[in-house]
This record gives structure tokens, sequence and C-alpha cells, in this order.
DNA sequence: GCATATTCATCGATAAAACCTATAGCTAAT
DNA sequence: ATTAGCTATAGGTTTTATCGATGAATATGC
């Protein structure tokens, strides 16, 4: 039982005969002679009662006819929608973010995208960018942003946006009237640094490294599992900190918290766009993917 | 999009490969490769995301999925429930009856026919020989058994079960003492007859035309519409009647009227089995056929 | 890091099917 | 009885489905 021979059923019993159906389908009668014979035998029930003038179904004929219709109903159904989906006149972006370009950059590119296309629903999630990228091989994400370089032949990575590392200090802090710090300085103070294997620390250590610079541990005051927990310590003057500058741009604004740049020229590290090498980006995320290359 | 396209699509999802869809569908991989293929292609949408491991499907193939599922469910259904008709575990009989056969034969016959398959519903339809007809033409039936003789090629006629014509009189009547009545003397009492087209009435006049008698229209008191409305005159007192003796069993048993049969020799009449010629009938309306030829 | 194994895509050949033309056979209407 | 209209069948052609062999890409094991 194919879909050919179920439309040709369907149509014979529509147009009341075979040569009539024929027509309509731009077949020959033969055709359709033939194709609901092989149905008849698949089935090796008799569908239809050919009598001189007309054809009618059987009992087992409308009984089919009912299923075939439903059968064809949800054919033309699933065309629509994958024809809706193709269009992207609906559908849902998965889309994932490690904390700063998640928290900073991804809120204000999603809010442009639902402004443009407001029928499709956005799922933003956050977390670590390890966690991001199972995400992602799992299909629970189809697009992400992230600080943290992924290398993984796997993954398709754009770098695209970025953001410089500053230390920040508390307001009262001596070094609050610098123009910048140097890497060396940066040794002989109480530091707040954030955990290992964090996107922005890896960064921190990589330049610390290029300068010949080691924090000895005894400075080490605290490892901070998140951004805010970073700014609050340097804020309860606990010591001074390495972080996006992105994160401080309000406390910066409010005179909560000085941010310095590095002596030795900005510390930019690069996020990165990254998705499945091979994976077919839904028309969502394809869209998504060009506004965020078109922003940056 | 086929059928086939479809169940090689669904398989390689649900297998999550090609090389492990077609050892299970006994098939070669590139045959598969080549139905996804046509399937994405006549979509013009992307169904799998082929990475080196695995294979697993996009937006639109997951979506596509879910309607391949209902589809084949449906398909499912459809056989399933045309093999049981087939097998006869249900199914409706459409009954036609024309009054005598109708109300003295048929019942019967359904009775046992329910007993032995009370999975089938019976319907039972009672109406003058020509509606019947009309309605088998309409597929409002399957089949019937009728008393008047269908004189039509687009019928296929199997006299069967029969009855006898008798004349019915009140008890205190002068006849009721009788053995028979012979042809001559009904031309000269009152009588009751059914309407004209009644195929008890038909096969009467027959009778009389044969025996070059001739009923004057002053003898004829009343042209009745019905058996029991007939029984009730001649009850009443109104004259004599002809009718089936199936239907005055009752009757005669009671002694409120007593049946006599000509003395020419007991007027027969058939009763018919009749469907339309080329009309595959259902398992249960042939079920039905059987056991009426069986029991005649 | 390199060989091996696994997997999907592609190509050419062949088997199967879908389809067409011509025609026979049947029914219904003139 | 003849004709018109319809379906079934036969035989041949085109299209499609499938296979076997092979190549390219990716993961696995040493």
């Amino acid at each position: 039982m194919n879909m050919r021979h179920l439309e040709i059923f369907l149509r014979v019993i529509e147009q009341g005969g075979f040569t009539k159906a024929a027509l309509a389908m731009r077949l020959t009668q033969p055709t359709l002679s033939a194709a609901v014979r092989q149905l008849e035998e698949s089935l090796e029930t008799q569908l239809l009662n050919r009598l001189g003038r007309e054809v009618v179904p059987t009992t087992a004929g409308r009984l089919l006819c009912g299923y075939a219709r439903r059968i064809f109903a949800l054919r033309q159904e699933a065309l629509s929608e994958l024809q809706a989906l193709q269009a992207g006149e609906q559908g849902q972006l998965l889309l994932g973010g490690s904390t700063i370009p998640g928290t900073y950059i991804l809120p204000q590119l999603v809010a442009g995208f639902s402004r443009d296309f407001p029928q499709i629903k956005v799922n933003l999630r956050l977390a670590a960018t390890e966690t991001i990228v199972s995400a992602l091989r799992e299909q629970l994400l189809e697009l992400a942003l992230v600080g943290g370089a992924v290398d993984d032949r796997r993954f398709d990575v754009i770098p695209c946006f970025g953001d410089e590392l500053v230390v920040i200090v508390p307001l009262g802090h001596p070094w609050a009237g610098y123009e910048n710090i140097s890497e060396k300085e940066l040794a002989d103070v109480p530091m707040l640094l954030r955990e290992r294997g964090s996107a922005s620390r890896r960064a921190f250590e990589l330049r610390l490294t290029e300068h010949g610079v080691d924090i000895p541990a005894e400075r080490l005051i605290a490892e901070v599992g998140g951004n805010e927990a970073l700014k609050q310590g340097v804020l309860a003057g606990l010591g001074v900190a390495v972080i996006s500058k992105l994160a401080v741009v309000g406390e910066v604004n409010r005179r909560e918290l000085v941010a310095l740049p590095f002596a030795a020229g900005p510390l930019r590290r690069s996020f990165y766009l990254i998705q499945v090498k091979g994976f077919k980006l839904s028309v969502a995320a394809e869209r998504f993917k060009a506004l965020v290359l078109s922003r940056f």
C-alpha cells in the first residue's frame, strides 16, 4: 500500500470512475485500473464495485477511503508545517551562552531578534562553556556564544565579539587613581580569582606567564565561582580582581569600583559563536547567526 | 513523499544510522542513502544531520518524524480493520425484505445469524419490493429477500423459499368447512384485495386469468394496503381475501380464520433473494446469503 | 600519530515498477 | 441492433528502486 495507489483509489471514488479520475490526474485509464487492482490484490479485498455506468466503493472500500483521506490530510499538514518551518514563520531558537556573553551580549541580540521575528520563541540557556558544549552535542542547543575557546574539530567556531579584562579595585583603594596596572604589581597584592577552568582566569594567567610574573599562593585570597561574587569580594575590600570589563560597567559608572587596564596593553579575549559541525541549523538559528555576525 | 521513503527515513532515525537501518530492513545502505536524499530534495529541507558516528534528525526531521509515525499508525489501523472486516470479525449487515418474507421469514433467519455471529450488527429494513430494489441500487442495502419477481438484468435474483396463497374466510362463513375453493367460485363473493402492484395480487390475478375467471368490479369491496388490514377486513366480515398462508398461520391456529387452498392446486409463489449484480458482498452479507441458501 | 575499522555518499549496472498505446469486452442508451 | 462509454488486458517503453563496488570522512586502537 503506497501513497500513489491510495491517491489513485481516492480519486477514482471522488470522480466516480476510472476514466474521469484519469483525466483529472493527467494519467491514462489503464494506469488507474492497474493501480487499483494492485491495491486490491495487496489487501486481498475488493474495494470497488465496477458497474457498467458507475464505480462505487464496497464496504471495505469505504473504510479504506476514510483512512486514506486522513493519511493525506496528515501528509498535507506535514508539508505545510515543514514549509512554515523552512520559511521561518515559526520555530524555536535554542540558544546557549556562557556567563559573560550570555549576560552582557546575548540579551540585547535576542531582544533585537525577537523584535524582527516575534513568531520565533527564543530559549536562552546560560551555563559554563563546557556545559554549553555538551548541550550542543546533545541537540539541546543549536547555537551558542561562549567565552572559552573550543578546541574540538567537531565544532564550527567563529570568533565573534570580545571583551577586555580589567583589574578592579574598590573606590578607596590606593590604585584607584592609577591610569593602569603593570602585570608585575599584581603579584604583590591580595587577589581574588575566578575558579580554575574559567576562560577569563586562563586568559589572565596566560598574560602573566608572558610577562614572567607568578602570583604566589599566599596572595590568592579566594577562588570565586562567579562574576557577581567576585565583585562583591572586591567591594568588601578582600583584594583586587581581574574581570570582564563588560561585567563591571554598571559599578564603574556608579563609582563603586575602579577598572584599570593592564600596563602592557589591553588584555582582550574573544568570544566564540559555536555550533556542531555538520549540523544543519534551523532557519531561526541561521537568522540569529546572521544577526550576530552583522552586529559584530 | 511516498510511504517507502517515509519508512526508510523513520528506520534510519530509529536505528540511528543508515547501515544499521539497512540491515534491519534487509536492504543495502546506498538504497537508504538515496531514499533519504530524494526525500530531502523533494522537501527542499535537510532532515538528517550526518555526523561521523551518529545520524540525528534536524528540527525539520523531528517534525516529519512525528507525522510519519502518525501516518504509519493510521495505515496499520486501516490494515487491521480491513482484515477484521475480511475475517467477518466485525461489520454490519444491511438487509432488506418486502412485507411477507420480511415479516415471516427473515426474522427467524436473522435470529439464527445473530446467534452465530453476535459481533455483526444486522439492520433489517422492511418495505415494498420496489423500494427495496431502489435501496439496493443506492447501496443502502446489500441483500434482500422479496416477494416480487425482479426483472432487471442489473440484479442477481435467486428464487428462494416461497409461500402458498390461500383464500381466507371468517370462522362462521359458509365456506368454512370446505376442503378447497374453485377459482370460479371466487367471482361471486365480496372480495378484499391487496393494492395493485402487490406481488400476491399479481400472482392471484394470473391464476384467475389462466382459468378464464374475471372478478367483476362490484365484487371488489376494498383494496387494502397491508396484510394485517386485509385480515382485519375479513375478520370483520367484509368479504373473503387471498393472502399468504404464512401471514395467517396464527389466526388459523387460533381458529379465528379459515384458510382454503385453491381447487386447481396450490397457488405457490416464490420469494427471491436479490443483490446488485457485480456488487461485492461484505463478508457478513456473504455469510447471511449462505445461511439463507442452506436453510432453503 | 598512524593504521584500521566504521560509516555515509557516489557511480554504474540491473531488476522492478509505473506508465502509455492499442484493443478487447462489457453495459447502457438510442 | 447499433452505438457510445467505460473498464480490463496485453505488450512495450520509460522511470524508479535496488544492488555491488568504491571513495571520502570520521572515529578507534595501538
